[in-house]
Order: C-alpha cells, then structure tokens, then sequence
DNA sequence: AATAAGTTTCAGAAATTTCTGAAATCTCAA
DNA sequence: TTGAGATTTCAGAAATTTCTGAAACTTATT
C-alpha cells in the first residue's frame, strides 16, 4: 500500500472498524479509499493502491454495491469500471441506515411475528412470548418512527437534529398556546 | 440443547444475528436466553440449556458485563452468580446505544480529528481532507444530536417517537403562531 | 489449614472467514 | 469468429475467531 499518509491512516482505520460492523477489512478500506478519492477510481488502481489481490476487489466491490454504497461510472472510450461513493454524506447515512435495516431490523421483526402467532406451551413459553412482544413493540415503533422521518428533505431533517431535544420545549409552548386559545375562546363564549 | 421450541427459535436467531453484529453466537444466544428466562440463571443452568461449554459460558458472560447488557443477582445462602437481562426494553436500548456508540463511532471521530489536525501536502491530501471534514461534521451533528435526545425521560422520547416526522408540522405552526404575534404588535405600534 | 464450591484463564483444536491465483467467462471490436 | 481487454468465479491456502478441556485461581466454610 502506498498512498499519503493522511489518507493512509483513513483507509486503515476504516479496515479496521470494518470488523466491527459486518463488513471485513478490505471492503472498508476500499470503500474509505473512493470516499476520499476526488476521481473514480478502477478496480486496478484500487488493486495498486491498497496492495490486495485482483479478486479480492472484485469479490469486495460487489459486496458494495450490495449495499448501495458505491456508484458505477464510465469514462467514455473506457471499457473499465469506474467506481466512486455518492458525494452527499447525508446520502450516504440515509443508504447505510436503510442497508443496516434490512439486514439486522427486519430479518428479527419477521422471527418474532412468526413466534407471537404460536400458541405457548406451558408458563415459560407465556412469558417468553410476554417478553418477545415487549421487543417487538419496541422495534416497531422505531422502525415506524424511522420510516416517517426519512422521507423528510435534507432542510427539515437539519432543522430536527439541530434542536435536539428542544424540541419538546416547543411541544410545550404549542401546548400552552393552545390551551390559551381555548381559555380564551371560552371565555368569549359566556 | 433442549429447549421448548418457542424459546429455542428465538435464541438460535439471536445467534444468528450475533455475527451480523460484531458479538458472536454464543454471546448471542445467552443474551437472548436471559432476555426471556423469567428467573435469572447460573452459569450451569445456561450450559445445560445451550449445550456449550462452561469456559465458553464464562467469557461470553463476561463479555455481555462488558456491553452492561446483563445483570448480576445474588440469592441469598447460594454462592453461584445469577444473571438477568435489565426487564425494561428502553434502558435496554439506551445501554445499546451507547455501548455501539462508544466502540463505533468515537474512535472514528478521534481519528478523524486528529488526521484533520495534520497538514495536507498536496491536492489529493487537501481533497481527502475535506471529505474527512464532511464526515466529521455529520457525525458530530449525530452525536451531539443524539446526546441531547437521550437525555430525555421516556415519557417524552415516546411522544417525540409517536409524533414521528409530524413534529415538523408542529414546529411550522410555531412559525405561523410567532409570525402573526409579530404582525399583530408590529399592527399595535403604528 | 484443608476443603469444597464455584469461577476464570489459557493453550491449542475446531470452525469460520477472508484472501489468493488460476481458470473461466464476458464483451466489444476487428 | 477470433482475440484482446477486462471482470468474475471458485477451490483451496492463510488468517482469524470461536470454543473447549484442563489447570489455576478465589473465597467462604469447617
């Protein structure tokens, strides 16, 4: 591997967090690598750069494009691929929110329906299944929040994180207006 | 292993996932198993019930101490250590949360600072820098949006949850509300 | 101090995952 | 149709992770 070495430390940390997510060290790096890559890149260069068989690359840019975090690109007159990341960050949490979904939400969400319809045998089972809805409870109302903020636009999504938790001082003060509208109004009323 | 078969698909699942996740199956398993026992368990008992070896039990619960994910009981006039899960899922979550914070995401921001720190020579440094720099700034948008909101009581999480993305809604009312109170003082001065 | 009941550690075995090189496949152009 | 340039597949090698059994350790009790 010979690349700058600020760029260097970046490819190497992603690698090695990759083991911490699901994915494994080479599809980090690569994908480290073309995020900071001001041009696409072809398999070969990222063969070059990280020092990795041809193979590997192949095998791990599919795994990326499985999961929508890389872009195909042609040069015109090139019969390589090229590949790159979406440049808007927010793009890129949006897709990785949505892949890590998939894969470790609703695959669990399905296993615990299925095992709510069963009749439980027995008090262990009772409460097992006791809990098991407790979770699946949980689960749902986070993937309803979820699916119900993503359609938000960049703009408004900005707005909610900037406020953080201020935003139930502004529940609160929709409240009290509220209620003051209707005091009022009542007291037109008599 | 000889479970009842309602309790044995969901551990067997949470195996499963465990791999998805960086723990392993058998962290998996015990964590699952705890989550629906309605009495906390030895060490034994989780042996017998999974159908892995003690030292394999040993660690694994060690491990899980280590996310804070399980709790440790004592029963009065018994030695062995007993183990439970926390019964509430949302501290559940928050534990969660914060331990997955603390292993994947902090490092990556120190990292991130510290490479943005380091002076670019040349045009791809410059370049990959102020994509670590795009990067960065999400993150610390996440987190500090994230510190705030966990903050909050569970009864407020649930309501900011069940509202979902219509809070916006709520904060444009509040805009609309401000705006006809400025008109109407603006109305009173002249 | 000896013992007993329990837990932890750790070296190596077993299993799994990742990576490679060689061969197969694909695809466009002549 | 052939061939050159490129990518993919896949069987096995290499590396890593997980799991085990045996030994070491801890701590309460006699």
């Amino acid at each position: 591997m010979t690349l700058p070495p600020l760029i260097q430390s970046f490819v190497l940390h992603f690698g090695e967090m990759g083991s911490r997510w699901g994915i494994n060290r080479t599809v980090g790096q690569i994908y480290a690598l073309l995020y900071v890559s001001p041009e696409p890149l072809c398999a070969d260069e990222i063969v070059e750069a990280l020092g990795v068989s041809r193979s590997n690359v192949s095998m791990s840019l599919r795994e990326l494009q499985g999961w929508n975090l890389v872009l195909l690109k042609h040069q015109p007159g090139d019969r390589r691929d090229f590949y790159t990341t979406p440049d808007d960050v927010w793009v890129i949490l949006r897709t990785l929110a949505e892949e890590r979904k998939k894969r470790e939400v609703d695959p669990t969400l399905s296993v615990l329906r299925e095992i709510l319809l069963q009749q439980p045998s027995g008090e262990n089972e009772r409460f097992a299944q006791e809990r098991m809805a407790e979770m699946h409870g949980l689960i749902e109302q986070l993937t309803t929040w979820y699916d119900d903020v993503k359609q938000l636009d960049a703009e408004r999504l900005a707005t909610l994180l900037s406020l953080g938790a201020k935003v139930t001082k502004v529940l609160d003060t929709k409240d009290k207006i509220v209620a003051l509208g209707r005091r009022r109004s009542a007291s037109e009323e008599s």
